[in-house]
DNA sequence: GGGAATATTCCC
DNA sequence: GGGAATATTCCC
């Protein structure tokens, strides 16, 4: 029956997807939210006619075949039974069964039409293999994110109980030098002091609210408090001049 | 032909399913890692046959089934055709083609055995259906814990921002200090304030070496530092006495 | 070299 | 949008 299909994927469904897939032409050619469809934009500019003054503006279409005309892409989405739609905006919107973001493998499925029409029906079995294997490159891209973000995390984890570890070691610093101060300084320097230390309450009060709203996830915080409390052995509380 | 079958899923799967969703579980009955296979541990305790005296120490056969004998899961699972194999440490490890953990949908091609054998030819559509159901799941959950995980990552660096600040304001006010006492103090108390610098110093370079080891994602670091530097309108310096 | 599929152009 | 001619590519 269709033992005579190409075995590759249409060098122009290729093409069409790699443009796609390029952010710079997002202006032009782009898909929509959901990947089910794309847009062109800007039929004159992507088809490179725009000219300004002595040369053209971009070179969209000419980089990714062997023209600059529109008709000519036109013809080829046509030839592949794309469905076009004119938007109100003036975009072109353009959609097939089996020509979506989130599933290349399923490219291999998409058939120039050769005389009249062709034959609907396809091997169920090939497109839904073609189905699980795009679901699985999905799978795969977003657990080397989780991996990357996890590590992120820890170094987060690891800066942020540093920092804390120097602010309690500052704040005790504080405390042995009030101590001292407390019997040498007159009165001048006692003054200037007490600013001092209504300006670290203030930040250390600032730090806490956010503890707080930190309700859903307090595992960092917690972390950070004990690791450093243990090290430090000392209690994280601000001094009070009375 | 296979017309008769059941629409719905064999409770005893659904419930046995659960139990392997159940975390306080995970010491009697638990998925293999790859999610293909499970292991039931301690078949005593899980059967609920550990008595503590005057009461039974758990619940776990009973509390999904009307029993509280191995011997009856056991047999269940043979009437599915469940595939068992004793490992070496004493553990039940448990297959079926189509009971798997990423694979909830799947279940409904799990077929209780009525006489002989069970027909081994199934639907092939309806289960790569329910392979695309089940990968959908997975990609939908990853998706969620990716957006919280993003979530939090931006609180985290919020607080990290805000510690760092805390740390560069604390260290600005001693400098202050320091400026006001290397007139005041006798030299006895200045030997005692160089300690306290030499101990301030050293937590800061340990700070500086952790930045320079997060080569691989500097972004956070890189943050906190300029962040700060323009809030503070001051260099994050330590001052040196001479 | 040449059949056949795909790509591009032309035109109604 | 789509038929048809021509151009190009692929492959035996």
């Amino acid at each position: 029956m269709s033992s005579k299909r190409r075995v590759g994927i249409a060098h122009f469904l290729l093409r069409t997807f790699e443009m796609l897939d390029t952010p710079k032409l997002k202006h032009l050619i782009e898909w929509s939210t959901c990947g089910e469809m794309f847009y062109i934009k800007n039929a004159r500019e992507f088809a490179n006619k725009v000219q300004s003054r002595f040369k053209f503006i971009s070179q969209v279409l000419p980089q990714y075949f062997r023209h600059r005309n529109f008709q000519s892409f036109l013809r080829q989405l046509n030839m592949y039974n794309f469905v076009k739609k004119r938007l109100k905006n003036g975009w072109n919107q353009f959609q097939h069964k089996y020509f979506k973001r989130e599933a290349k493998n399923l490219l291999i499925h998409v058939h120039r039409r050769s005389n009249g029409q062709q034959s609907d029906e396809e091997e169920q079995t090939s497109i839904f293999q073609s189905l699980l294997l795009d679901q699985q490159d999905s799978i795969k891209k977003q657990q080397e994110q989780l991996q990357q973000i996890k590590y992120l995390q820890n170094d987060i984890v690891l800066t942020s109980s540093l920092l804390y570890q120097q602010s309690v070691i500052l704040q005790s610093n504080f405390q042995r030098l009030k101590n001292v101060l407390s019997f040498r300084l007159n009165q001048k320097l006692l003054y200037q002091y007490i600013e001092e230390q209504k300006q670290e309450k203030f930040l250390f009060n600032t730090f806490s609210l956010l503890n707080k709203s930190q309700s859903d996830s307090p595992k960092l915080t917690q972390t950070i408090l004990t690791q450093n409390h243990k090290e430090t052995d000392q209690e994280p509380q601000l001094f009070v001049l009375s």
